[in-house]
DNA sequence: TTTTGTGAAAGAGTTCACAGCC
DNA sequence: GGCTGTGAACTCTTTCACAAAA
């Protein structure tokens, strides 16, 4: 969530980048993708921009960070570009992704990721539930949460995703890292507290929810239309 | 999601609160209402700021929002913390939120809401299904899409949480707009284009997955523990 | 011309550091 | 002593503005 944490930043060959440049570079691909796939061969900086819904100097910046040159009369090669981002973002192999629990929103998550992003699978499911562990899940295979260090080192797993009721969060989380997760996407609300060599990201609903509600009742906002 | 847009901050009487503020007052005040529920009664703030993962500093620095001080002998009284959040951050009445697209994550949404957040509501849910609508989910009525405008009028609807199909959200985002909505917070993956008055979070769980993943490739990130 | 890449300035957000208080 | 609130310093991020390119 969108809590800033002290610089979790990567330095890559020399440069260093934020978060938030990763998170737009990953934007950036899904529309350059789309883009391909509607057969488009070349964008400028402000089509893409716009669809980023992002300054077009930001994109430029942001591109700065990428082996790749546009040319001012064509602009970017939308095949190209997304290859040279996915260089820079991928990792060298398929990662390996656990779900732990398979309550309902585990279950969107399993409907959200069927057939797609074939770089990362949902490879196992953890749940405490004994009528939901030793089955088989839209074809991936689960457990019961004591087999995780287990099944975590059999299958190479070092992300996880957790949605589990929030009382069972932090347990579970430490539970995982104890198993050699070393990066994880929380979905229940409560802020794990874990080792600082282990990526944290939170999903917080309700939290964001209620931001939501919140600027639902701001006074009109932005810039006016007519604004230099 | 984690793109930072050009400053929708809020002005609430002279001070203006970014977006930031605002979602760490929200965290807060949910931990001081599981310490208030817990029975504790003051809490310093390198306790409070410990729980939330935020320093100190920060903490206090966003409590300058509140009209609250605290004492240097007990610290914060959690109860009364709580309800200067709360008077800072809450509608004057309960807020009613609309549910679009009663599929896999919709349910879980459901699921997750009920019992929860009082001054939250979600009293309808859109779908174009016709085996989903008119129907009662979790207590609340289901309505085809096309109704929406009626609906939000007669419940005085002005927020929204879009759960359709990426190729759907852009359209049901229109409608929503056209039918009063102010605020909505979108679940399908793809950045919504909408009028500069429409406040629009987005919770992008793929790009959030390959963020994490991304980061769980990392070398290693943070401080050592030794530095000073 | 229009567009790109980028140094430099501006703007936000966080942390430092300390006065004042219990 | 240890705590709070906050001006000032610092860091990170975005935007401006312009040279170079086609």
């Amino acid at each position: 969530m969108t809590i800033r944490r002290p610089s979790a930043q990567r330095k890559l060959g020399r440069r260093t980048v934020s978060e938030l440049v990763v998170v737009r570079l990953i934007l950036y691909r899904r529309i350059l993708r789309d883009l391909a796939f509607s057969g488009t061969r070349y964008v400028f900086s402000h089509q893409l921009a716009a669809l980023a819904d992002v300054t077009p100097e930001q994109l430029r910046r942001d591109l700065m960070n990428v082996r790749y040159e546009g040319s001012p009369t064509r602009g970017y090669e939308v095949v190209v570009l997304e290859e040279r981002i996915g260089a820079f973002l991928d990792p060298p192999t398929t990662q390996a992704v656990a779900l732990v629990g398979v309550g309902n929103l585990g279950r969107a998550l399993f409907a959200y990721f069927l057939g797609r992003r074939p770089l990362l699978q949902i490879v196992a499911a953890f749940d405490i539930d004994p009528s939901k562990v030793d089955r088989m899940i839209n074809g991936c295979p689960s457990y019961h949460i004591s087999e995780a260090r287990t099944v975590m080192r059999d299958k190479g797993i070092n992300v996880a995703m957790i949605a589990v009721p929030a009382a069972a969060a932090q347990s579970v989380a430490d539970t995982l890292v104890e198993a050699g997760v070393r990066s994880l996407l929380n979905f229940a609300d409560v802020r794990l507290r874990l080792p600082p060599d282990v990526y944290v990201e939170h999903i917080d609903i309700g939290v964001t929810l209620e931001k939501v509600a919140f600027f639902a009742r701001r006074p009109a906002a932005t810039k006016a239309p007519g604004t230099p």
